[in-house]
DNA sequence: TTCGATACTGACCTGAAGGTAAGTATTGAG
DNA sequence: CTCAATACTTACCTTCAGGTCAGTATCGAA
């Protein structure tokens, strides 16, 4: 399954964390939450354009199951929920930082290696 | 196929170091090598417990095209190469720092809560 | 009575990541 | 002549992350 048994024996650091942030938007997701604070289901699906409902909740559960996430549901109709970064997730992301510095200038370099395509 | 074409239009910095990062031995590829300075193919094959020889031959491609890992051919018999990493390589496993200090405090974390699986 | 809005859930399918295992090339040792 | 050692290569197969799409529950508005 896709979110299934996880927590596994890590064999290091990188490994343990790499376990909660792999999958596709996670990341993202991470991003959106640190940088509004507070989304709900409908704003994050929009925030993150091309993203599938199916992905969309399954890495918010997880997330939520790893305490990367706090799920806060209000009881109305139509629904509401809320979802916002723990300490956890908020610490994920700030170690999350160099590297994506890093992604950055890799894909200023290949903008200026390749800037159309070499044709 | 499993490294064609890579380096797409990226959505942010993460992504872009993700599209580097991803795959299921880089990380520990790049520790090796980091860690040794240089290592021989089967030198890094028996480092990684687990590792097929088809994975290692192809992730040590991908890194090497990605400009994280140089490949050093010596024209004997039986063969012998060796890898290392370049500039780049280190700088991204030093930008890998954080985010494998934060996997070890998780693991540490679980590890606390869940000694023997919660009897 | 039907529709729209919201946050899902479930069945089904595809592509790609990764594993297994056998084959290749070269040459010195026995 | 055969074998061992090294660094691959190739063919085939399984698994699973992720996509598509349709359905669900609830209530107010029209």
């Amino acid at each position: 399954m896709a979110s299934g048994d996880r927590r596994g024996p890590y064999i290091c650091g990188i490994d343990a964390a790499m376990d909660v942030v792999s999958g596709k938007w996670k990341s993202l997701i991470l991003w959106e939450l640190d940088n509004y604070g507070t989304r709900r289901f409908g704003e994050l699906k929009r925030g993150l354009p091309g993203v599938s409902e199916k992905m969309l909740v399954q890495h918010l559960r997880e997330m939520e199951q790893d305490g990367l996430v706090h799920r806060e549901v209000y009881r109305e109709v139509p629904p509401k929920v809320e979802y916002s970064l723990t300490e956890h997730g908020r610490s994920l992301n700030e170690a999350l930082g160099p590297l994506g510095e890093w992604g950055q200038r890799r894909a200023e370099r290949l903008a200026a290696e390749a800037p159309t395509g070499s044709p």
